[in-house]
DNA sequence: GATAAACAATTGTATATGCAAATATTGCAG
DNA sequence: CTGCAATATTTGCATATACAATTGTTTATC
């Protein structure tokens, strides 16, 4: 079977039409998933952001909880960040007071902690997360969303070394 | 690799697996756009970035060559970002000279237009582009991409007026 | 044990992004 | 015609993002 076909959701004409094996993608995958992302990340702000915390800040936050006291790279490596990214948003989270950043085992290293405020804002924040999440569900279906989960990690996957090597100069 | 297998997708689940209905998505779907959009954007930048422009700048730099001229206000909403955002992305294309500012016709707007060295550069950008697009497609497989596509302007088109308007206070 | 290589985080620089507020213009009501 | 509402863009502010270069530390080599 066509791998195109396993995402035959109810109205996808590049689902159902049988030439849709020999379709080649139509746009920009990058622009494209841009678009998406800017409108999901304002869902998700409009609600989570009643708890003073982004989107971002708090699956940052979430991250910090749960896999915490980690080490600077290590979580920018599990979050897909670059390094330097990581070191700034932690910033305002440091600053607020949620999180910590203490001495590593290793001198060069750090270790980042969830503090106890840090534990009870993520608490709140993940209650207003749920609302988003259940509103999203809701407009775009919950089938819609599943296959999106499901492409994305198939995707990252794929793309996980993205190895910069391959210099085509 | 067994297509069917790779996309772990439950297409139509009440179909094939009763309890599959029932299966709410896991994650956090902003997370994982977040992380994809930016795997996927060093991907196109690592091509595109060797003419200069960044991918997001080659986007608008499209959309200014296809639409313009065209009024700033028009332009955001085409590319579904905020106004002010637009006109910050614009000011390196501006500088770069292939993008003109001029007065509109309504004295309170403007007018964007590519210069001649703008549509140059963006056909040079294009080829890169396309070599970009290439190797996604092969590394994620045409069907993913389509796939892909398929769902984000799904996704896109419910999410439209996303009125901020739903206030649950 | 000194030095260079390897490793880890941060800083410099530049863009991307949006909300709220400010600014500039136009159009309308009185 | 004056002033206010509506419209269109830009600025102020804060974060998000990454690459390249820097800083600080550890380990390996001689």
């Amino acid at each position: 079977m066509d791998a195109a076909q396993a995402f035959s959701l109810p109205d996808n004409p590049a689902m159902t039409n049988p030439d849709a094996s020999l379709a080649k993608p139509q746009g920009c995958t990058n622009l494209q998933l841009r678009q998406l992302m800017r409108r999901v990340a304002q869902h998700y702000d409009r609600e989570v952001g009643k708890t003073g915390l982004r989107g971002t800040q708090y699956s940052l936050l979430s991250y910090v909880a749960k896999l915490g006291p980690i080490r600077p790279g290590d979580l920018a490596a599990a979050m897909k960040v670059d390094a330097s990214t990581l070191t700034r948003n932690l910033k305002p989270l440091v600053g607020a007071g949620w999180v910590e950043l203490g001495a590593g085992a290793d001198g060069r290293s750090r270790s980042i902690t969830v503090t106890e405020v840090g534990r009870a804002k993520r608490a709140e924040a993940q209650r207003r997360w749920k609302v988003a999440q259940e509103g999203l569900n809701h407009t775009l279906g919950v089938p819609r969303v599943l296959a999106l989960h499901a492409l994305i990690n198939e995707s990252l996957a794929l793309l996980s070394p993205m190895e910069p090597g391959t210099d085509n100069d």
